[in-house]
DNA sequence: ACCTGAACACCGTTCAAGT
DNA sequence: ACCTGAACACCGTTCAAGT
């Protein structure tokens, strides 16, 4: 379960960064704008040294999250096999949207993620995920080719920002159904 | 060119609100998150002032742009007037979208607003020209008919998320026909 | 190499004291 | 009735000093 992150850091280190990750965790899911120092406490360990393992508050937040990210990217070929490619593209579109409520506090970060350059690192898995989603619906003509993955995910961003009433799952289900249609084949070009 | 706010404020109080308004315009626009402590050191009050006049930084935030908010609202009935339906739809969000862009402060506010109760004070304008615009595209039978214009207003709201690129026109452009497309009659029920 | 924790400049917010 | 500005608890961040 221990991981080696960045090879082979020294011992003590190496428990710092898993007790501060794990700390971040919960604080994260409890509120997520906890601060920084307040995390650095629970852990037991001075402010400085979580800035050492973490430069800033994106870079601990993206660590904290790396796995949840990678296991939502991982789902999306499993659904594209068990299902018609638009169906796994609206099922992922759900995932995402549970995933982003329960983890909170990673939407504005992968937003802030994706206009920096460190795409790549943790976010690009989602991007991959959504390429390989489209990409299996252009191919069976379920929807219009040339659609940017950043773009899509962009505009399906309103899924973190719906409030947690209670009828949040019907809310999100008719826009992204709005959306869904707007990526059909079918959809007129220009004009009334 | 001086508002009576709430009635009657003592000359020296009206005065302060005035320019702290003043100040907060111009300090939001250069940098959306100024902290309140400076602007009202540049007002030259002290911040007792500031949060006397303005409870909270939200409330601050509305009150600078409600001149803003109420233009872009008083465009949607001149744009029905002056096109068809769906392009004047079409016409406003891209007012909006600039709207969004140079008063970057307003974003979060705009939403945080929905959310609470205080949605009639300055967001209310918005909603009803969202209302009025999408009511007359669904009499001209070129909009599927029961969409929500809080819902639409928050799938639009990628708007305020897309970077400021050199290319953001065109993408903005390119989601917002995604969204229009979503829209209209004739995308399908449900299924491929 | 790594950690500690005091320290810095700043934040939002409050409130006694003034006029 | 309104304003001032010191004060409070806190924030992110740094860095000398320790081991």
């Amino acid at each position: 379960m221990t991981q080696r992150q960045h090879e082979a850091l020294r011992a003590d280190a190496q428990q710092n960064r898993d007790r501060i990750l794990e700390v971040a965790h919960d604080a994260l899911a409890a509120s997520s704008d906890a601060s920084l120092n307040s995390i650095a406490k629970k852990a037991g360990v001075g402010p400085g040294t979580l800035y050492r393992h973490f430069p800033n508050r994106e870079a601990l937040v993206l660590a904290v999250y790396r796995h949840d990210v990678q296991r939502l990217a991982d789902s999306a070929p499993v659904l594209i096999k068990e299902h018609p490619p638009l169906d796994a593209l609206r099922l992922w579109f759900g995932q995402l949207a549970h995933y982003g409520r329960i983890k909170h506090g990673l939407a504005d970060v992968l937003h802030a993620a994706t206009s920096d350059g460190l795409a790549g690192e943790t976010y690009g898995p989602v991007t991959g995920a959504i390429t390989l989603l489209l990409r299996a619906c252009e191919e069976a003509g379920a929807i219009r080719p040339g659609f940017d993955p950043d773009d899509v995910l962009l505009v399906v961003g309103f899924l973190w920002r719906i409030d947690a009433t209670d009828d949040w799952e019907a809310r999100a289900g008719r826009l992204l159904d709005l959306v869904m249609d707007g990526l059909r084949t079918g959809a007129p070009g220009p004009q009334t």
